[in-house]
DNA sequence: TACATCTGTGCAATCGATTGCAGGATTTAG
DNA sequence: CTAAATCCTGCAATCGATTGCACAGATGTA
């Protein structure tokens, strides 16, 4: 690659010392220097085309001003809005980002974290379901700065942005409710993950709420398959005891639609689906999903603003964001079917 | 973020130099030092914990196995399988990736490009469409190493991994004239993109070779909006003109399908719709969408694994890797009606 | 006028690795 | 048995910045 001058260039062409040029090109401490200098110095780098080093800063200053953020799988719709919201913070104050994707493996997330380590990382951001508590806590005992973003903290006392999931379900039981569904399903994802608990937990106590019958069943994973093939298992032994379903998620609610047709029951006229998060697309699928929205992006944004406030403000008392979600209703539900 | 051991700290639980500890942790130099002191250092190594810092190996040896990822949005659906793939070569070589957004914006992504350079990355992967044909050559003259994936280098010689636009969009051509349709109609992307002018050009030499008319009309980007307004624009003054679209993508497909619909035209019984990508979720829209499924994520791998070589073997000479295509038949092709 | 204070700049150590060179110990060759 | 070659290991320079400290000259104070 290009081979770019560098500070002692600068020095050389400005007749300054070194140190000089480092201090005139340095915000904080160009204030050290005299007016006329700094105009020389940076006359002198414009000139020459210069750039800082940042590989050379980082092994001085101990700051890459780069953040790692760990995400299971980037083909899964709602990281990229996380991702470029984290961006979006992170770039214009100076930070780049090195993304990973874990596949959810924790061999797999060993081993980039320990990459992210070895890259001296300023800090973490993390959005995978399934690192455990002892992972965690473990990266909190090596003085590891992270926030969680889309799950809640386990096993560290780490910062946490969320979305109100709670609410969320409750809105999509409530909407059924109103329509006149009186037996419910819910499909939850691994339990792993926090937001499998919490949504699981806001069906059955909303169900509750509103009188109404709430079946539980599980998916291996936030997958349109998984979704499928948990659906499939519940049809072929119940085909006529639901006539909603609150999905844990979009992709699995994208898995039910696919069981359904199999099943030989169109949504919404026989079961009404409602999903979660909507994801990019949503409102293009067939039928066009009612779903809870999810703010990803400003996700992303808050989780970043969290860590630079860690990293170089004061380190505040972990905190938990939960951001509101709204009931964005489409064409997979309608009113309930005699069942 | 945590006080991890240096070579120092291994050096002297080793008993030996700090060169010889050096020596002994690198695969390609470990062959200098005795058997019994390799083993030595590594087991000092492994109980202090020790992992490289890359940033000091980086300074010194001015390779940081970083590769910058140039994207327009991540957020568009044919970006992350491309990262993936880049990542899923990249990752177990011991490289990492820097995955910048452009927004298709020349002053963002000479921000981004500046700021990658500071970073001193290796390589450059660029899946922007945007760059222009000055920027590029700038590159090149800094000796920049890069390569464009799903696009074409224009103005450098740079090697390029494209899918294969023009057979791609013959077979959409071919697909549609063997339904019957007569009349066809493409909506092309932005003209700086390479992939936008070569397959508005197949497309019109398709036409010919089936003998069909075929007419086309310029979106001003790659989106959802950008398709429905230039199809709405279309239909307002053309309502019976055409019995085919072949969309330059699938978003614009989509905005087809909004803009048919607002115009009281069916999909497929009065309209067939042919995208370009087969994105993720083609399938679930309504209706499912036959498309061109472009190999993105091998594009990823490819790019990569060209990359790399260029980097750590010696430079070959620019190659343009051209990766097959499929056509996908879906729900959103028919026979043609008669106009 | 003398002394303290302040300003602006240079000197040199430092961050944590890699690597060319030198040299002692050991082996091989003649 | 001596000279040459080989094998290990240590020394020290180096990558490109940042930063504490020293110091010269200017300014302020008494």
């Amino acid at each position: 690659m290009g081979n770019r001058p560098t500070l002692i260039d600068v020095a050389k062409a400005a007749g300054v010392h070194l140190s000089t040029a480092s201090r005139a090109l340095n915000e904080s401490t160009s204030a050290q220097i005299s007016p006329e200098t700094v105009k020389k110095v940076s006359k002198a780098a414009r000139d020459l085309g210069y750039t800082i080093n940042t590989v050379a800063r980082g092994l001085r200053t101990k700051r890459t001003q780069t953040i790692g953020v760990i995400v299971p799988d980037l083909t899964n719709p709602i990281f990229p809005p996380i991702v470029r919201g984290i961006d979006s913070f992170l770039g214009p104050r100076g930070y780049s980002v090195l993304v990973v994707n874990t596949d959810n493996d924790p061999e797999s997330e060993r081993n980039h974290f320990e990459s992210l380590m070895r890259r001296q990382v300023d800090g973490l951001i993390i959005a995978t379901g399934h690192t455990d508590k002892i992972i965690l806590a473990n990266y909190h005992n090596q003085g590891i700065t992270a926030v969680m973003v889309n799950r809640e903290a386990a096993g560290a006392p780490y910062p946490a942005v969320v979305g109100d999931d709670a609410s969320g379900i409750n809105l999509g039981v409530a909407h059924l409710a109103a329509l006149g569904h009186k037996k419910l399903l819910h499909l939850t994802g691994p339990a792993e993950s926090s937001t499998s608990r919490t949504r699981a937990q806001a069906f059955s106590a909303a169900c509750k709420n509103h009188g109404l019958q709430g079946k539980i069943i599980k998916c291996s994973a936030y997958s349109i398959d998984a979704g499928q093939s948990a659906m499939d298992k519940f049809l072929d032994q119940n085909l006529h005891t639901i006539t909603g379903v609150v999905a844990g998620n979009d992709l699995l609610a994208l898995g039910v639609y696919h069981s359904l047709r199999a099943h030989g029951l169109k949504c919404p006229q026989d079961v009404s689906v409602v999903g979660f998060n909507n994801m990019p697309f949503a409102n293009d699928f067939q039928p066009p999903l009612t779903t809870i929205d999810a703010p990803h992006y400003e996700m992303g944004v808050q989780a970043a603003r969290i860590i630079l406030n860690e990293i170089e403000g004061e380190a505040s008392s972990p905190v938990k964001i939960m951001l509101p979600v709204t009931l964005i209703v489409r064409g997979s539900t309608a009113v309930a079917k005699k069942i």
